[in-house]
RNA sequence: GGUUCCGUAGCUCAGUUGGAUAGAGCAACAGCCUUCUAAGCUGUGGGUCGCGCGUUCGAAUCGCGCCGGAAUCACCA
């Protein structure tokens, strides 16, 4: 199994140069002294050694040290080709023969991830999305689906076996609250007679409670009463509690409207999730596995793990791990959240017998898996070090973050669909797609809309928060994932041109061509592929990714502007630059795809 | 107040385990379509990497202290 060639190298020189410095200096260094890294832009070269801790074993200048250490290397090493000294810094040159030679080897390889194989294969349950079923999935929810489903692609793609799950979150008292508004205020409305997407329709009746609440809590309040106190105060509230306990004793009137509203917000999310092109393999209720967190609640109390208060609570004790005390049951012995997810926990361990388990959700529960992780590890399941909170920052408003209440989310659908609007404005502004049907014409607008949406929220490093400006549209230009689509459609493009003219190419040796300055930057780059997907699933970063599609897109597209390719009289270079083109199409795709976005053949 | 995260160009963001003169895009300005897609390419301007101190040959990057922002500290989820 061949890896990632660049750091295979990088480790090549380093111990080259420990021989040298042992040649020159009679001394034996320590290889973690030696610092290799790629050569920066600015100058030739491809890696360069950092001379500067190895001065006290040649007891010279750093320019006389790094002139001897490049003068053996050249004279030793046939891979070096050449070397220059700048400061304190060594660059050295491959041999162009070598880097053409690794460019036909890749070229021709058929496993695209080949090189992305890095440690030992794991087991790694990939959990995202997570919805309430009282409310529409926002631009947050957003977020979190594609890098869930990215890293799901990543991780897949570095030879991990993964399982995407998703919890759904459809009891508790915030369920209650859309149910008993559309009891209240409904008139029987569905779906089907309002025409409203399913979950939007109880999201609407959510708001409609929250209102008619607050409405009220304004008419019982008085004195001191803070608005917690007074909502909690009014009649709204007693009916919601009132449903919440019937539902938990199972009253079939109220469980048949559980269920028909679920569907219907099923119907909706599924309806999302296809537009958003995500996908599980197995999704979870919380209705179904909060019992089993409470049995092993239960069965930590009697172990002594846990203990139990005069109200009839049950806690840990979590400050011997500098954590505070954590409720895990309450006093009338109805779950909460973390009883949910201790359950969850264990019947996914018990299902799949994971290596690691991520769990993408906001940072905003940063503490909660913190708990969640030790508390498991305190009851003895050593496993829970598996548990890997991918904690994600939120995506924020030009006035702040976003709330429900207030009207200020974005809504999901919405979103989807304005992108997609934009991306047919555009479009046919360009007016570049004429000879396409509509419906051909309609597909390309949705790759290129949800494109720019997938790549402008997934270029961005996941832990931090980001901006969202409405006022201002996704950009299509520059950075963006049109420019990456638009790239890859122009290739596309080239290489069909390349067959209806007869043109015959292929992946040679390409031994006698001289590359361009722009094509062996080309070729490096493309050699950077690799790195970014195993450095991607290491750090589970996305943005790597994304970030290496722009950079490998732009160098093409100086190539491309720079250089004629099917113009080229001599057929050993244009050979070789379509065979250029052919690469850096299969790699944008095969990178794009690792974001979840689909590639237009035409654009 | 405790804990965690963030602070890089007017704006949105990159910046590998410390390394050379700090990188893109957007916005502004100036060029380039009779030739494989101009959703592109080229150029100009724009920076005290929040502030200070320290560690060292070398700091946007590591440590400490401030300043500013966010999240969290529920018998909510």
């Amino acid at each position: 199994m061949r890896l990632n060639f660049w750091i295979i190298m990088e480790q090549l020189i380093r111990e080259k140069i420990k021989e040298a410095v042992k040649f020159l200096y009679n001394s034996e260094v320590d290889i973690n002294l030696i610092q290799v890294q790629e050569t920066r832009k600015e100058f030739t070269g491809d890696y360069t050694f950092v001379v500067f801790p190895l001065l006290r074993f040649s007891k010279n200048t750093p320019e006389q040290t790094g002139e001897s250490i490049g003068k053996w290397l050249m004279e030793n090493f046939r891979l070096i080709a050449g070397y220059n000294v700048i400061k304190g810094f060594l660059n050295l040159e491959l041999s162009e023969k070598w880097w053409l030679k690794e460019f036909s080897k890749s070229a021709s390889c058929s496993n695209i991830y080949e090189q992305c194989l890095a440690g030992k294969p794991e087991i790694i349950l990939v959990e995202y999305s997570s919805p309430n079923t009282n409310k529409p999935l926002h631009l947050g929810h957003i977020r979190n689906n594609l890098l869930g489903y990215s890293l799901y692609k990543i991780l897949k793609a570095c030879g991990h076996e993964v399982i995407r799950t998703n919890i759904v979150n459809d009891r508790g008292i915030h369920i209650c609250k859309s149910m008993l508004a559309w009891q209240k205020y409904g008139k029987g409305e569905t779906p089907e007679s309002s025409g409203m997407k399913g979950d939007h329709l109880v999201g609407k009746y959510y708001v409609i409670f929250e209102q008619e609440l607050k409405a009220q809590a304004a008419a019982v309040r008085k004195g001191s009463m803070s608005d917690e106190e007074a909502r909690n105060a009014t009649p709204l509230m007693a009916e919601a509690r009132e449903m919440l306990l019937k539902w938990e004793a199972g009253d079939p009137v109220i469980m048949d409207l559980w269920k028909t509203m679920n569907s219907w917000v099923y119907r909706g999310f599924d309806e999302t999730y296809k537009k958003l092109g995500v996908d599980f393999d197995k999704i979870y209720y919380e209705s179904e596995t909060y019992k089993d967190g409470k049995e092993i609640v239960l069965k930590a109390l009697s172990d002594k793990i846990l203990y139990r208060n005069p109200d009839g609570s049950i806690w840990a004790d979590m400050t011997t791990e500098g954590l505070d005390q954590k409720l895990l049951l309450r006093s009338d012995g109805t779950a909460v959240y973390m009883t949910q997810d201790l359950g969850t926990a264990m019947l996914r361990h018990d299902e799949f017998k994971f290596d690691k388990c991520l769990y993408v959700v906001g940072n905003e529960q940063n503490y909660h898996f913190q708990i969640l992780r030790a508390v498991m590890k305190k009851m003895g399941y050593a496993w829970a070090d598996g548990i890997i909170h991918f904690s994600y920052g939120m995506v924020e408003l030009p006035e702040g973050k976003m709330k429900s209440r207030e009207g200020t989310v974005v809504d999901a659908d919405d979103l989807v669909e304005e992108m997609i609007g934009t991306a047919r404005e555009v479009s046919l502004e360009l007016g570049k797609l004429e000879n396409f049907s509509n419906s051909e014409k309609e597909e390309i607008f949705r790759k290129i809309g949800l494109g720019a949406l997938k790549y402008y929220i997934l270029k961005v490093d996941p832990k931090k928060n980001m901006l969202f400006n409405p006022s201002e549209s996704i950009d299509f230009n520059g950075n963006t994932g049109p420019f990456i689509q638009y790239t890859y459609a122009r290739i596309r493009s080239v290489i069909k041109k390349a067959d209806s003219d007869g043109i015959r190419y292929g992946i040679e040796t390409f031994e006698d061509i001289k590359p361009a300055a722009k094509e062996l930057e080309l070729i490096k780059i493309i050699h950077k592929f690799a790195q970014a997907v195993s450095e991607a699933a290491r750090s589970y970063s996305p943005a790597l990714v994304a970030n290496f599609c722009y950079d490998l897109a732009r160098e093409y597209n100086q190539f491309y502007h720079d250089y004629s390719i099917l113009g080229e009289d001599d057929p050993g270079t244009r050979n070789f630059r379509i065979a250029l083109s052919q690469v850096v199409c299969k790699l944008l795709e095969a990178g794009m795809d690792l974001l979840g976005i689909e590639m237009p053949e035409r654009m």
